[in-house]
DNA sequence: AATAATACCAACCGCTTTCTT
DNA sequence: AAAGAAAGCGGTTGGTATTAT
């Protein structure tokens, strides 16, 4: 398989003396010239791996092998909402971590939560009643592709990411509304998940009409089930954790934006139906239940030129 | 104890951006 | 200003370790 034509490449793990070799180049010359590594014959290694090398494994002090704090995991959550999946600018914020340490960290997260929900949602069987439901069986292949409805800023033409940040749901107010796929939303205030290639060809269906095409989430169609959700203790850190930074990112945008209702009530105010106060503290699951059951009647085409996944 | 599932990590690849000539 | 090289970046893959069944 190791193509001939980069005939002398060493590839895979890096040796001892391989590492003591670049070490040595980088204390005469420096950070730099990593070609020049392979053309003066001192590895077989390109100046892109050896680069890599470096800036991940034998820069001085790097983390390594150290698990990420509580406190930095807050910073990458924070930051990601903000920056998007800019791993290197989330990083030079990380003192001893990498962009490589930061993808890998948020990637397993993302794994970790996709799971849980994935599990959360399985135990629930869809409403077949919801008029707009489309059978669609991605609920225990995918992760869940929730709609909210999202309340774009004034400034338009924003990358993903940046109308993510942007974006305070202030129900109420309605003229600018617009879909977004769950994962856009979580991926920058709760979750962190990256719509998948699924995912986008189900929230952006070619006609945008959004709600015609997408899968519902068993939430918004069965008002009940979050109540038999269960998770384990280090599930609620984890999801509480995210959910913290939603709701001081949340105020945060308030502010900026001068609105005046938080999009998350703190406590209490789980559930939609009048007069019924949830003495509960908040919980990842009653997020799903500030979704107005019949959000969706209100939905508009998006326009055609938007694309909210573009970059 | 064996196996499967999951988590973590290191490294590679392809693309984009920046620098140099 | 243009072209090529180098560096930087983000996505992905594959291997190993750990945990759960």
């Amino acid at each position: 398989m190791e193509g001939k034509r980069e005939e002398g490449i060493r590839k895979g793990p890096w040796k001892a003396e391989e590492d003591e070799v670049l070490l040595n180049h980088v204390k005469k010359c420096g950070p730099r010239d990593w070609s020049s590594i392979r053309s003066k014959g001192l590895l077989q290694r390109t100046g892109k791996s050896c680069r890599l090398r470096w800036v991940n494994k034998l820069r001085p002090n790097l983390k390594n092998g150290c698990k990420f704090s509580l406190e930095e995991e807050r910073v990458v959550i924070e930051l990601q909402a903000q920056f998007g999946n800019k791993w290197a600018k989330i990083a030079t914020h990380l003192p001893g971590r990498t962009d490589n340490d930061v993808k890998n960290f948020w990637s397993s997260r993302q794994k970790r939560l996709a799971r849980i929900l994935q599990t959360s949602t399985a135990a629930i069987t869809p409403s077949k009643s919801h008029k707009n439901r489309r059978e669609i069986s991605v609920y225990h292949d995918e992760v869940p592709t929730l709609e909210i409805p999202k309340f774009s800023c004034s400034s338009e033409g924003e990358s993903s990411s940046q109308a993510a940040s942007c974006s305070s749901p202030c129900i109420g107010n309605s003229d600018a509304i617009q879909m977004v796929p769950l994962p856009d939303l979580l991926d920058s205030k709760l979750l962190g998940f990256e719509a998948n290639p699924v995912q986008q060809e189900l929230a952006l269906p070619e006609n945008n009409l959004w709600i015609e095409s997408q899968p519902l989430i068993p939430f918004l169609e069965n008002p009940q089930p979050q109540t038999d959700l269960e998770f384990s203790s280090d599930t609620q850190e984890l999801l509480k954790l995210d959910f913290d930074m939603f709701t001081s990112l949340d105020a945060e945008l308030s502010k900026q934006l001068d609105v005046e209702p938080p999009f998350l009530e703190p406590v209490g105010s789980c559930g939609n139906v009048e007069g019924e106060k949830i003495d509960n503290p908040i919980t990842p699951d009653c997020v799903f239940d500030d979704f107005p059951a019949d959000m969706f009647d209100q939905i508009e085409p998006l326009p055609n030129g938007s694309n909210p996944s573009d970059d």
